[in-house]
DNA sequence: AGTGTATCCTGCAGGC
DNA sequence: TGCCTGCAGGATACAC
């Protein structure tokens, strides 16, 4: 479910929170999205504080006693982080808008009586915590970050011409670029003009700059937007992201096209739907 | 280095 | 109403 824009937006309600939390104690209630034993899991972020709430990729990540350890929550299709019991300084409680957690299964007891609450209803999200050496390996094997003023277009390009996979999946794995879903590839091949079956390695300089943009716009748009809900998506106030009617091509199967009318076609690559203008972006 | 397939899970929509 | 199938924002492991 949710993307870098997603994760984006919850990771920034987040931050207004969580930062100065103490954790006192972990209730697991569905160990299947822990990569490591309960016992384990709860020892290591026992009296801990959260110092920071940060994202990489589509992971949050909270650097615990500042950066001892890692909290890291990847969301999967269906996850959330609800906090409850929050106040803010002008007496809204974020949160409050958040429909009951259904599917908890991490519930953190912070100090002061508040708490976070990990919920999942397909379990595919992940919980862990990890040395400051595990994280950073894991983090070296994300690629750039889409947004970061160091990812430009002939980075792109010098790495799509590295594959002859197709552009789309190019564009899901994690170890190339970092934090770019099933929707928003979509979108970029679209703003790109640039086949989502087409190998990654035709594309030429000008249409990866073409696809830089593009990402780069659909991206950003998406988080002032506050992400995507197709269905399970919230932010830390428990709101959805409204992005949705502005999508170009995700979805919109039969639909025409925003730029030429065509109807937009679905295809299934690896096993995943793409959609694109079949006008707007030849083979 | 690729792809296809399967796996982890649950819920929902649509067809009959 | 019930039953069935297919589909869903992710990540990973496997055989080929």
């Amino acid at each position: 479910m949710p993307e870098l824009p997603e994760v984006e937006t919850l990771v920034r309600g987040l931050h207004l929170l969580l930062p100065g939390c103490r954790i006192e104690r972990t209730r697991v209630i569905h160990e299947d999205v822990l990569r490591q034993p309960v016992r384990r899991f709860r020892n290591e972020v026992r009296h801990r504080t959260i110092t920071a709430v940060e994202r990489r990729a589509k992971n949050i990540v909270m650097p615990l006693d500042d950066g001892e350890a890692f909290l890291v929550v990847n969301l999967g299709m269906t996850g959330a982080l609800f906090p409850q019991r929050f106040e803010r300084s002008n007496g809204s409680a974020p949160g409050s808008l958040a429909r009951r957690p259904t599917h908890p299964a991490v519930r953190f007891h912070l100090d002061g009586g508040r708490a976070l609450v990990f919920h999942d209803v397909r379990r595919f999200g992940t919980v862990e915590v990890l040395s400051a050496e595990a994280w950073r390996v894991r983090d070296a094997r994300l690629g750039p970050e889409p947004l970061s003023d160091e990812f430009g277009a002939a980075d792109l390009h010098a790495g799509l011409v590295r594959s002859r996979s197709p552009v789309r999946n190019w564009l899901l794995d994690q170890r190339r670029i970092a934090g770019v879903g099933n929707i928003y590839a979509s979108e970029a091949c679209f703003r790109a003009g640039v086949h989502p079956e087409r190998p990654a390695d035709s594309v030429t300089p000008g249409e990866a700059a073409g696809m830089h943009r593009g990402l780069r716009d659909v991206l950003g748009a998406a988080i002032e937007h506050g992400g995507t809900t197709l269905q399970d998506y919230r932010n830390a106030d428990g709101r959805p992201g409204l992005f949705g009617t502005l999508l170009q091509v995700y979805g919109r199967e039969g639909e025409p096209c925003v730029s030429c009318g065509s109807p937009v076609e679905r295809i299934v690559i690896a096993n995943r739907s793409a959609f694109f203008c079949p006008e707007c972006q030849p083979r």
